[in-house]
DNA sequence: CTTTTGTGTGTACACTGTACGCGTATGGCG
DNA sequence: CGCCATACGCGTACAGTGTACACACAAAAG
């Protein structure tokens, strides 16, 4: 017959894991972590649910694999470049990379399946840390310093509970509330005193606390060189 | 009569929220947050799984309860205590409080309904800084350079896929072996001449990192003084 | 006695991930 | 051209989750 029953106008472009992978990350984004389902990914593709399974062995590994997007979006340092700035520029690739991705904090450094991303971005550290000298001591103290810091501020800043000053004293006022009232007084001079001022972000804590941990590697690097750039 | 139809040999002692709360705890403690479930709860208190909602609005109220059952298990610094024993050992109480209790990891700080152990133990903390002469924008400072790196360093220790060096060759085989041979020789270096060697343990680490960020804090609390303990 | 209140049960519903089998479109082959 | 293997998506089904709702039964109160 002449006349389709069914015109394949819009061809339909395969799905692949390229696809699957890249939608499952916008839905993340714009949804968080708990509304990336089989079924609610299948729709953004305008698939069923099961279709997936032919493209990722089960949803682990869909996690696995957003979880190294975000890997591939950090920058990878230089190998010859100055460590200080360099572990600097990398600390806040991450946690500008984790600020736009909340929901994969806590999996980052959780997934026992790591990446190609992943890999190279751990490997690309410790080349720079090796090559400025650092023995591997040294470097497994550096690393585990940055590295708890980056992801411990970045747990702390995307779990609280509020986004402007304003918002402060609201969740304030329902936290505090079941208690009596002079019952936390330190508490409660903190968040008046200092989280509802007017120009607070807790996101401006970040570089004091880095400079500090940058500084301690240095001092412990070279015990004589105190550079003391804290303000 | 005299004699009792069913005789209630062992009354029904009934269920109250103190022991619904222990018993999720406990399981939480076996067999990891994941398998916590109102049925297996239920099921742990001879019960079915709606009984629970007769002393618990829902399951969120449970994970609120437990994890506020962790607070409790820290121990409280005292508010004239020299600030840097008492936050030496504050740290270290909430990383064994962590260890105890590896699923409640990620829960500790990113609840919305902080309980009555939780606001307490803030309390203390700003208490013993503010005592101590910090201002509130150091004790803000300090504060949350602590807790990144305590959270940060717990996070990551619970993450490791391994509990030995003997496991780290294994787990370090699968993890690189899709990949070519020389990909990344930091990394294949930095586990074979450190992570895998005989008395390695990644708990050590915590330590040294809480020093540097003691003696940083120190450092910026009073410029001057730097005692430089690093070893 | 009746009535109220507290406590546990059973059923049911809307979700989740995913195992299994069936159709169909596509591309390589004779 | 016909044929067929393969790849791909679909539908159904099942076990498991949290929990809303109506009910059963106990103890206590009036």
């Amino acid at each position: 017959m002449s006349a389709n029953p069914a015109p394949p106008l819009e061809r339909r472009v395969p799905l692949n894991r390229e696809r699957v992978l890249r939608a499952a990350l916008s839905l993340a984004d714009r949804g968080g972590i708990e509304t990336l389902t089989m079924r609610t990914l299948g729709q953004e593709l305008g698939v069923g649910p099961m279709a997936l399974y032919r493209h990722v062995r089960n949803k682990d590994e869909i996690i696995d694999g957003i979880v190294d997007l975000v890997f591939s979006e950090i920058d990878l340092c230089a190998a010859g470049a100055d460590w200080k700035p360099a572990m600097r520029e990398r600390a806040k690739s991450v946690g500008a990379a984790l600020v736009r991705h909340s929901w994969a904090i806590n999996l980052m450094e959780s997934r026992s399946n790591p990446g190609p991303a992943n890999l190279r971005h751990h490997d690309a550290v410790l080349a720079n840390l090796r090559t400025a000298g650092f023995s591997i001591e040294m470097a497994a103290h550096a690393y585990s310093l940055l590295d708890s810091y980056i992801y411990g501020f970045a747990t702390t800043q995307m779990s609280l509970p509020f986004e402007s000053p304003a918002d402060v004293a609201e969740v304030a006022r329902t936290m505090l509330q079941p208690f009596a009232a002079g019952e936390f007084p330190n508490l409660v001079e903190f968040i008046t005193e200092h989280a509802m001022q007017p120009g607070y972000d807790y996101a401006n804590e970040f570089d004091y606390g880095l400079e500090v941990v940058l500084d301690g590697v240095e001092r412990a690097l070279a015990p004589d060189a105190a550079s003391s750039s804290i303000r």
